[in-house]
RNA sequence: GGCGCGUUCGUCUAGGGGUCUAGGACGCCGGCCUCUCACGCCGGUAACACGGGUUCGAUUCCCGUACGCGCUACCA
């Protein structure tokens, strides 16, 4: 029964207002890596309140990023919109114990006094005339139906916590306003509807991005009003652009749903966010869950900002793509197949895709880059690349050594690596040059580009046909253009 | 402007009074391998923001300055 009580309850609770950000997908992972780790719970709270701005659909697509980052969830999520009659409630006990007030203040008057403060550079704060209220007086109003919010009392001077990434922070009461629990149409505000719903959730860690930090003395505050035992909060430094500005638009791809696109495997999105601002505290990297999940703590979090590094990223997810078996390439191959030219993927194709992923998974850092790769391994080249043209189909003799070597290949039986290399070695040793001043020129004629994977490979995949084939349409487009 | 927080190579970071000639990784540069390109391997480049303290001794502790970021909403 007790260890049930001193379990872990961690939560993600994103708003539903845009797709996944790369940030919100850290915020999640730590929080699920936090509570594997502790042997506890991963909750989840969609914080709709905003009705205007969230919808079903964005729901949907973060509830899509989390599975496919594999953050697993436990029991069902929470709506934020759905309790907000709860936080009513929880501000009406504020309310009669007079730890909470009804402030007539109309929108346009503060507006305008918070433009008079700004002019004479001094900072605004609520100046309390609500506070101040008489009882009589606040129940006339109350009576004439006067439109007004509800707004926290803050009593106290000073309030401080030990965060469990940043130093100890503390800030003077006199620099909290008397901030609103409820708005003048009956909405609950965040710093109220996050401190009920964490409560009600028994939520024992608070893992949340540092953009968090100066609300969190504000829900302290909440906590202590309602008699209420505080999480431990630990605030997660920010992810910023190359400029150091807080990720955006700006920077490229910021929603993990991008990443996903461009064929960033899950695996490599979470080892790469789990070191933005953690470090195991030694030399590891790359790290599988189970490595991530026993080596993290709290206390490995680093307090200041990371820039997200696409670079690095796209190095990570090479180690990974590499680390894959053949099958499993091919498998996430699937959906560019067509660009190939691949309608349906029949048993002999699957096994020509297997062989063309062999020799170009040390070529790729991502999954969609294979197509680009391997396109002469479908289509015979239409064109030549230039600056190899110049480098190597300048030479004299071409012609003669291409019509050899077609002649050469044609009699190779079985068509293998073996049997390739000394075909073209012997050739080239018989016209007394390199090796390499058939090899290139070759390439060139097969690939119709200055790079590739090993020039005898790529004929054993391509096969016999295939090789002939473009060989001597290359004949044929050098004695044309000579 | 006010308040809060932060500051180790270009980037992610390790280290937290002497062992630091500050370690690793990405990137970049060079080399090896080699038919090219990759992969892999080897090597190199590069940092404790600045100024005061405390101390026998500060990158490590304290204060200040600078810079950065966050918050400053009837958004979350």
């Amino acid at each position: 029964m007790t260890e049930e009580i001193n379990k872990v309850r961690v939560r993600f609770a994103p708003s539903p207002t845009g797709h996944l950000h790369i940030g919100g997908a850290r915020t999640a992972l730590f929080n699920w890596i936090y509570a594997r780790k502790m042997g506890g719970k991963f909750l989840l709270r969609i914080e709709d309140t905003d009705l205007a701005r969230s919808s079903p659909e964005m729901v949907a697509g973060i509830l899509g990023g989390l599975r496919w980052l594999g953050l697993d969830w436990e029991e069902e999520p929470l709506f934020q919109s759905r309790r907000i009659s709860l936080h009513q409630k929880a501000v009406d006990r504020l309310v009669k114990s007079g730890r909470a007030y009804h402030c007539f203040c109309s929108p346009e008057l503060l507006e305008q006094k918070r433009r008079v403060a700004v002019r004479e550079k001094k900072d605004y704060r609520y100046d309390g005339t609500c506070r101040h209220l008489s009882p009589e007086l606040r129940a006339k109003y109350l009576q004439e139906g006067r439109p007004s919010v509800i707004r926290f009392q803050v009593l106290e001077g000073e309030v401080s916590y030990k965060d469990g990434v940043f130093n100890k922070i503390t800030v003077d009461g006199t620099e909290i306003d008397d901030f609103i629990l409820i708005r003048r149409n009956g909405q609950p505000t965040y710093n109220l509807t996050v401190v009920v719903d964490d409560h009600d959730m028994g939520i024992t860690h608070v893992i949340r991005g540092a953009d968090h930090i100066t609300n969190t003395p504000k829900q302290l505050l909440l906590y202590r009003a309602f008699g209420w035992e505080p999480p431990f909060f630990a605030h997660l430094p920010l992810i910023l652009g190359p400029d150091r500005k807080r990720l955006s638009k700006r920077h490229g791809a910021t929603s993990l749903e991008e990443y996903r696109q461009q064929g960033y495997f899950p695996e490599t999105v979470r080892n790469y966010l789990a070191l933005l601002g953690w470090s195991p505290g030694d030399d590891r990297e790359v790290m599988t869950l189970s490595e991530l999940i026993s080596a993290f703590d709290l206390s490995g979090i680093s307090p200041s900002n990371a820039i997200f590094d696409e670079q690095k990223l796209e190095w990570m997810n090479g180690i990974y793509l590499r680390r894959k078996s053949e099958e499993d390439l091919v498998q996430d191959l699937y959906p560019y197949l067509k660009e190939w030219g691949i309608q349906e993927s029949s048993k002999s194709e699957m096994e020509y895709v297997k062989k063309v992923v062999e020799l170009l998974k040390n070529r790729v850092k991502k999954t969609p880059e294979f197509v680009e790769a391997g396109t002469y391994f479908f289509k015979d080249p239409t064109t030549y690349d230039p600056k190899a043209v110049r480098k190597f189909w300048g030479v004299p003799h071409l012609t003669r050594w291409f019509s050899l070597l077609v002649e050469a290949l044609e009699k190779i039986d079985p068509f293998d690596e073996g049997g390739i290399e000394t075909v073209i070695r012997g050739l080239a040793e018989g016209m007394g040059v390199k090796a390499a001043a058939i090899i290139h020129p070759a390439r060139i004629a097969l690939t119709g580009r200055g790079a590739s994977p090993g020039i005898f490979e790529v004929m054993v995949v391509l096969g016999k046909d295939r090789v002939v084939r473009r060989l001597r349409k290359a004949l044929d487009y050098l004695s044309r253009s000579n």
